[in-house]
DNA sequence: AGAGTAATGGGGGAATTTCCCCAATAACAC
DNA sequence: GTGTTATTGGGGAAATTCCCCCATTACTCT
């Protein structure tokens, strides 16, 4: 029984790539791709894969945005993240999300391929830097009061808006990239500078950049 | 005669997605990889490649400096930036330090090969989106009058405006901070953006940011 | 069961930003 | 001197931001 996968990465190169990775390998079969997050969720309807090997970098939604998708909507499918990005910020978030693995680029091929069979398995593959983070965030909550990845009580949400936001984008852009109205953007706006004592726009992007939560 | 590739990337996905996509070509050779920039120097010397496909994101060095000294080092080898980054900063950096092309990774895989070609013969290919900054940049130009204090031409005056917008003021603010109409700064802030190629004032705050005229 | 919080979104309005148009003055260069 | 640039500023319009008001749904905690 192969392990059918998905391939999500909007650049074609990745994609190749980890095609010519994973070809050695009998036991998995690559049953289609996506360049976005929106053909991703198509995809899926259609191929019913096992597994989905996610890019963050989508030029639709965000991959952690279909992530949460995905798994509303096909809660059997596991969701591999697999990703330039290091971040806490992306990995704990990516967690949040539903995924059961999460695996930088820069990995080696084994990584990869240990993470997809133990995800077909519906066990979670972590990258050993990043299971490092998962180990002290535990140890730093006896009482687990929900990830505060010291972002100043934002909740996930507001995260998400904000980091839109300091990359540039307008209300309107942000909730058409998250698909809300442009008026829960604003209020999540609100709601984050109320929660940060900030005023503007640009003090949010300041701020953002402090957190590390985007590059300058 | 076929034309003798190095790569260049820290992620081993996409060296071998580039393998892949160029496999199809028989008048190409890839005779190497490096995942780090002291690796792509030593490689130069021992394989003497023709064109060099560079990431810009690497370990040691970053990709621009690597160029750099390779153009030092090796004036005759091509260099092409493939690179994730698209912005106006790296793409001139690039330029600058004596890249023959900039594909990014988004590029279809023709224009890769496009590139390839373009660089063995002595030329230069520029993917079109930046190809547009090029000549803007250059009509921007006519009396070269190079008051580059690295801020890309912008007046003291208006670097005066940077910083306080980047800051945090308001135009108004800011018009007060200076003592002239706040009419009078709002044209500031237009040619600044004007300058830079950027159209809010979030963008304005992380270009400042880069350049270190503030701190986040 | 009730309190609290997270997420959603509508209405409204004042302020601000962004992008055009226009022009005058001073300084400096060729 | 004629040309270029820097700096100054006004008018206007469209879009956006920012700050209030309001509410519903859902989930969790106690």
């Amino acid at each position: 029984m192969k392990i059918r996968l998905l391939l999500v990465d909007d650049h074609a190169v990745v994609r190749m790539g980890v095609r010519m990775l994973l070809d050695g390998e009998p036991d998995f079969d690559i049953v289609g791709e996506a360049d976005s997050a929106s053909e991703a969720i198509n995809r899926i309807a259609q191929l019913n894969p096992e597994v989905v090997l996610m890019d963050i970098h989508l030029p639709d939604l965000s991959g952690i945005e279909a992530t949460r998708e995905i798994k509303r909507i096909y809660p059997e499918t596991a969701v591999i993240a697999l990703t330039i990005h290091e971040s806490e910020e992306y990995f704990f978030k990516m967690l949040e999300a539903g995924a059961s693995g999460y695996v930088p680029k820069r990995a080696a091929p084994e990584e990869l391929i240990t993470a997809i069979r133990a995800a077909a398995r519906g066990d979670v593959y972590i990258y050993p830097s990043l299971a490092k983070l998962l180990v002290k965030d535990y140890l730093g909550q006896q009482q687990p009061t929900r990830t505060q990845n010291s972002l100043d009580g934002l909740t996930s949400r507001e995260q998400e808006v904000l980091t839109l936001l300091a990359d540039g984008a307008s209300n309107n852009e942000i909730a058409e990239a998250l698909s809300i109205s442009p008026k829960t953007v604003a209020r999540h706006r609100e709601n984050i500078m109320g929660k940060l004592n900030l005023h503007s726009r640009t003090e949010l992007v300041k701020y953002a950049i402090r957190k590390g939560i985007i590059e300058p």
